[in-house]
DNA sequence: CGGTTACGTCAGCCATGTTGACATATCCCG
DNA sequence: CGGGATATGTCAACATGGCTGACGTAACCG
């Protein structure tokens, strides 16, 4: 009976299929955002937090504005949750060598630990979901997901075919 | 170079991978909303709407409460998004047959026209990098995002083995 | 020296999530 | 039939995290 259907419209599995991956999108990212949020709350902090830390975490030394265009929020947006991770010493700043107007950022200790905590939920669910899914699935969904994501945004991350390198964005060593 | 950092420390590679894994949600999700979300703007509503829109034109005759457990927001606020929905006639609502409490939902004409418009939107951008990626890495990212998603959300979907039927959420013809 | 850049800040607005409390209509069981 | 449970709606208040506009300071650079 199922293949009726298929026989009567052909394009209608296109588009379930279409819309199938629409609900992909919406529930994965729903339940990877639901562990660190609560966490997050438990500290007072919310998601626009999460992602400054990562980002600070995954670039120490990051300038402010090599973090705006990461994240492409206003400056005034970032302000407000930068000054709490500063305040609350999450967060350290100091400033540029060659450019002193720069203020890099880093982790503190305490920025590391809760990183750690709230990257490490991600990182579980993730790993799982590709242990269950195996490693042929993992290397189409990572071409899917690049494909999916902005032209620029995916200029960050290195071609498959050489294993992933630590220099993420091009400013893997020195300032940009 | 490259295969140093890998010979030196292997469980490197597992983290850089797991942290590009987060990356790709985030930047694909992100790219994912743009487009619509700048539509939507444009007709003075928000992303709430659209979930609201989206989930009304999958299910037509969805009762408030099956949305609400789609949707996982409280009726509060579904109610704001749904109120300005109904006053502005994009969705419409009817007594359920067998239980009048019910408000059974779906889309107007008017309603059917913008969730073409959004939906269509996010299905080019899928179609291009389904089409980019290739039918084996589509198999792939699909094996992996369920099992991102919860085993609760999980279960709306079928098995990959039969062809996606329209019953989508196992309420297909009939009330929940 | 003067224009540009990097960063910060104040003020206000909007969208969208939350909790708590309460109201109404309908259903269904005993 | 009566009363508890259910489906829905609503008022009020609050938090988060985007946004715009305006203005200020320090440092860089030609």
């Amino acid at each position: 009976m199922a293949d009726v259907t298929a026989r009567i419209n052909p394009l209608f599995l296109r588009d379930e299929e279409l819309r199938q991956g629409i609900e992909f999108l919406y529930f994965a990212y729903r339940e990877f955002t639901k562990e660190p949020d609560t966490i997050l709350s438990e500290q007072g902090l919310g998601r626009a937090h999460h992602r400054t830390i990562y980002f600070v975490g995954r670039q120490p030394g990051i300038s402010v504005s090599d973090l705006l265009s990461t994240l492409r929020i206003t400056k005034q947006s970032l302000s407000r949750v930068l000054s709490q991770l500063l305040k609350e010493d999450y967060i350290r700043q100091r400033p540029g060598l060659r450019d002193r107007r720069q203020r890099l950022l880093e982790l503190s200790p305490k920025g590391v630990e809760l990183e750690r905590k709230l990257t490490e939920n991600q990182r579980k669910l993730l790993a799982r979901a590709y242990r269950e899914a195996g490693a042929e699935a993992v290397e189409g969904f990572r071409k899917v997901m690049l494909n999916i994501m902005s032209e620029e945004d995916r200029a960050h991350f290195p071609a498959q075919t050489t294993p992933p390198l630590p220099g993420w964005r091009g400013t893997g060593g020195g300032a940009s």
